[in-house]
DNA sequence: ACGAAAATGATAGTAAAGCTATTATTTAAT
DNA sequence: ATTAAATAATAGCTTTACTATCATTTTCGT
C-alpha cells in the first residue's frame, strides 16, 4: 500500500498557502532538505531561493521569516506522526500493544514512500530532533501560541495521554509524561549520536534500539508501579 | 553563611580569560542579564556592547562569537550546579535523600547571595531552562566538542547517574535517566509555564513544585520497581 | 620610576542576513 | 480576450557578525 498525504496546517502560519502552488510546495520541499543539510542557524531564505531557482522575495511572499517556516515543517510533522499513530493503533484494545506501537513509531524512522514529490520523511526526522526545540523556546513564544500553531503537539501529546490513562488510570502525570516520552526520544536519539557520555548506549547498540529499549522500559516502570 | 564562588572554565572556550579582568567579568556578568532579558536570538555584541559601555571589538577578544560566550556561561551554570551538589550531599548516606536532593536542586531556584558582583542566579536559572540545548542543537556540535567543553555537563550527569546507582545498582541505565532528568526538569519547567497544555500543572500549583513531583514521581517509580 | 608589553577604545569597513519595495513579465481565472 | 494574481528581476536598506588599524591607557617587570 502506497499513498501521500498531506495536512491542513494553521493558516497563521503562513502568508500564502505553500500547498497551493508548485512553487509553494517546492520550497517547502526544498527547504526540509537545506535545513537538514545546513542546521537552522546556518539556513537562510537567500540559500533557499537558489536551491529553488526562485527569489528571496518569493519566499518572503509565502513565509514572513524561517522561523514560521520551520515552524510549518514541524507542524506539519507533528500531524502526520498524529496521522499514522492514529492508523496504527486502529482497532487495537490492548494498552500495552499500544503504548509499544507509540514508542516505537516515536524512535525509529518514518516509512518513506518512494514518490519524489513527497518530503524526505528521513530529514524530517532529523529536524525534528535537532530543531523542534528552536521553535518554541523564544521570547516570543506567548505571543505564537495565541494563534493556536503549536496544537497539532498538543494534540499529539493529548493523545498519547489518553493512551497513558487508559493504560493506568490512577497515574496523575499523563501529559506531562507524555511530552517527557516526546522530548526524551529526541534528546536521546541526539546525545546518543553526539554526545555518548550522557547516555548509556554502546558500541554495539543502534542509537534507536536503545532509546526505544530505555524508553520502554522508562514507561512501563512508571505506569506499572 | 555567606561566600563567593567562582570556576575555571575550559580555556578555549574563550580567546582572553574573562575572569582575569574587570571588563571580562563584566562582559559576562551583563551578557547574563542581557541574554535574560532578549533571549539568545536577539542577543548581540553590539547590545551588549553599549550595556557593558564598551565597543563590539573589545568583546571579540574575548570570546569568538555569541555562542561560545553562552557556552561559557552554561559551563560556569553547570559547574556551579555540580558544586551545589558536592556540598549538599556530602556526609550524606542515604541515597533517597540525596536523589531527593537532587531533585529539589535541579527544579529550584539557586540561592542567590546579596553581593552585587556575582552571577544572577535567577537569570542563570532561566537561561540554563531555555538556551541551553541551543548550545548543542547546532550542526557544528561534533567539532565544538573535542574541546571537552561539555566536560561540566558530562560531570554532572556523571555525578548523578552515580547516585542513581547507589540507590539502584542494577538500573541499566543510570546515565540516560540522569540526562533525562536535567532535561526534563528544564522541558516541563518550560512547558508548565508557557505551554501548559503539555504538562498537568494546575493553576493552584506552583510550577517549580509541580515538577518537582512530577521528577520525583517518576524517578523513584523507575528506579523502585 | 620607567619602558615595554598588553589591553582597551575609537573608528572604519566588509560580507552576509533579514527584510521591503518597485516594476516587468508570466500564468491562471472568468 | 481581459483581468487579476503570482512570480521574476532588481534594487536597496538595516542589522548582524566579524575583522582591521591605530591611538591611548593600563599593567607589569626591573
Amino acid at each position: 500500500m502506497d499513498f501521500q498525504v498531506t495536512f491542513k496546517v494553521n493558516s497563521s502560519i503562513y502568508l500564502r498557502d505553500p500547498e497551493a502552488s508548485e512553487l509553494g510546495k517546492q520550497i517547502v520541499k526544498q527547504a526540509i532538505d537545506l535545513i537538514y543539510e545546513l542546521g537552522f542557524e546556518h539556513f537562510t531564505f537567500k540559500k533557499l531561493a537558489i536551491q529553488v531557482n526562485t527569489t528571496e522575495a518569493s519566499i518572503y511572499r509565502y513565509f514572513e521569516n524561517k522561523h514560521r517556516l520551520l515552524l510549518y515543517i514541524l507542524n506539519w510533522y507533528w500531524s502526520y506522526i498524529e496521522f499514522l499513530m492514529g492508523f496504527k493503533l486502529q482497532n487495537l484494545e490492548n494498552p500495552v500493544i499500544k503504548l509499544q506501537l507509540i514508542i516505537d513509531l516515536l524512535t525509529h524512522e518514518l516509512p518513506q514512500s518512494s514518490g519524489g514529490l513527497e518530503y524526505n520523511k528521513k530529514f524530517l526526522n532529523r529536524i525534528a530532533i535537532a530543531e523542534s526545540s528552536k521553535v518554541y523556546l523564544v521570547k516570543e513564544v506567548s505571543e505564537i501560541n495565541k494563534n493556536e500553531v503549536f496544537k497539532p503537539y498538543k494534540d499529539l501529546c493529548a493523545t498519547i495521554a489518553a493512551v497513558i490513562s487508559d493504560y493506568n488510570p490512577t497515574y496523575k502525570y499523563p501529559r506531562s509524561l507524555s511530552s517527557t516520552l516526546i522530548e526524551t526520544s529526541h534528546n536521546q536519539q541526539y546525545f546518543s549520536n553526539y554526545l555518548p557520555r550522557l547516555t548509556d548506549v554502546t558500541q554495539t547498540d543502534s542509537n534507536k534500539d536503545f532509546v526505544h529499549d530505555f524508553l520502554s522500559d522508562f514507561v512501563f516502570k512508571i505506569l506499572d508501579k
